[in-house]
DNA sequence: ATACTGAATATTTTGTTGACAATTCACAAT
DNA sequence: ATTGTGAATTGTCAACAAAATATTCAGTAT
């Protein structure tokens, strides 16, 4: 161990400042954030967050990144959903995702605005995201086929169609062309037909 | 008959006015297009035009219009190409769409820009627009259920549905997500799927 | 009266500049 | 060696002024 009491090591320092960062980036957002305020409020100068971070920008990816995680983390909870069928998990999944949008366009604007701003930089981040969800999909989809209640030749595929077809639901640049409800029944008439076309018969 | 030779009627001077404004438009952009530049196409003063249109932007927005229209009269086509089935018919309908999409996307970035300036500013005009294609296609269902080919039970409700899950393609947005052959499989997919749906059995 | 224009006015866009903020760096403290 | 800082540098942005443009209007021509 090092000698001086209460030393923080790189990783906590490094967590001390995103969290910081993400206290005011949701408040007032990416731009009027300056690196000042985020080192003052860790008690350091702005040169020190250099050294945890190669750019404004960076935290930025960081958090948004962390943001598409736990909204990965909610998704992953509709998997677990026990007792339903794979056809209500579908449902239940395109509702989530819509909602975690809706949510997060609404009440969470600041932090809307800094994930779309950082895929406009980094495209990757959220192309990777998308990969993600699709993956999720693939698992119900899956077990849909594994119960025979589904009948899919290529779960993959399957996945990436069902994805461009709810595209609408999971994309917040729609959001202020409908009212939710409107999404919703939307969302559920376009599950439903979906599933007329995967489930067995 | 007036007195004076050549005498145009005003539905011709502002026909004229529409197709100088738009030949500047497509070229340069609503924006870097003056119109005193428009007027000195037809020989006319600045002023003068707006005896014909009461400002810059509803010009703009008449021809957003005219192109909405010749968009819809290009799917009109679809409808009657003749000796294909429904199906066949609503794939043939999504794909002219994206096609048109990225076909202007692509070669008249200047007039996709005046379209989405325009619908910024009066949505109404491409609702209305969305409402034409969302009637375009309840015709193609209307077809297919009428020979037994579809099962549908709400040709309003389905057209509306097919719209949304097809959003993707006729979305000018995600032009830059993928390429155009990527969304070409991906429109054929969806469509595939959603026929899975709609196709009596 | 109707069609039109030039000049006046109102708006918008563009260009500039100073302040602020991001980033770097040479050096200090431990 | 590692952690850190103040000060210098570079880049960005918002506010203001200037210029360009949209729009109006009083008046001319037919």
């Amino acid at each position: 161990m090092s000698g001086a009491r209460n030393a923080k090591t790189p990783e906590q320092l490094r967590e001390e400042i995103l969290q910081a960062a993400f206290a005011r980036f949701s408040q007032y957002g990416f731009g009027k954030t300056t690196m000042a305020e985020i080192a003052g409020d860790c008690q350091m100068s702005a040169a020190n967050v250099y050294r945890f971070f190669a750019s404004k920008q960076d935290i930025g990816v960081a958090l948004a990144f962390q943001c598409l995680g736990e909204k990965e983390q909610r998704l992953r909870a509709v998997l677990q959903r026990p007792g339903i069928t794979a056809s209500e998990r579908l449902l239940a999944f395109v509702l989530e995702l819509f909602d975690y949008v809706h949510e997060q366009f609404a009440h969470q604007p600041r932090v809307n605005e800094l994930i779309e701003a950082m895929a406009a930089e980094r495209m990757e981040v959220i192309k990777a995201h998308i990969d993600q969800l699709r993956t999720l999909l693939m698992v119900i989809l899956q077990q849909g086929r594994d119960t025979d209640e589904f009948d899919i030749a290529d779960v993959t595929a399957a996945a990436e169609t069902v994805m461009a077809a709810t595209k609408m639901f999971h994309t917040p640049y729609f959001l202020t062309w409908y009212k939710k409800d409107e999404f919703v029944h939307l969302a559920r008439s376009v599950v439903d037909l979906l599933l007329r076309g995967l489930v067995r018969r």
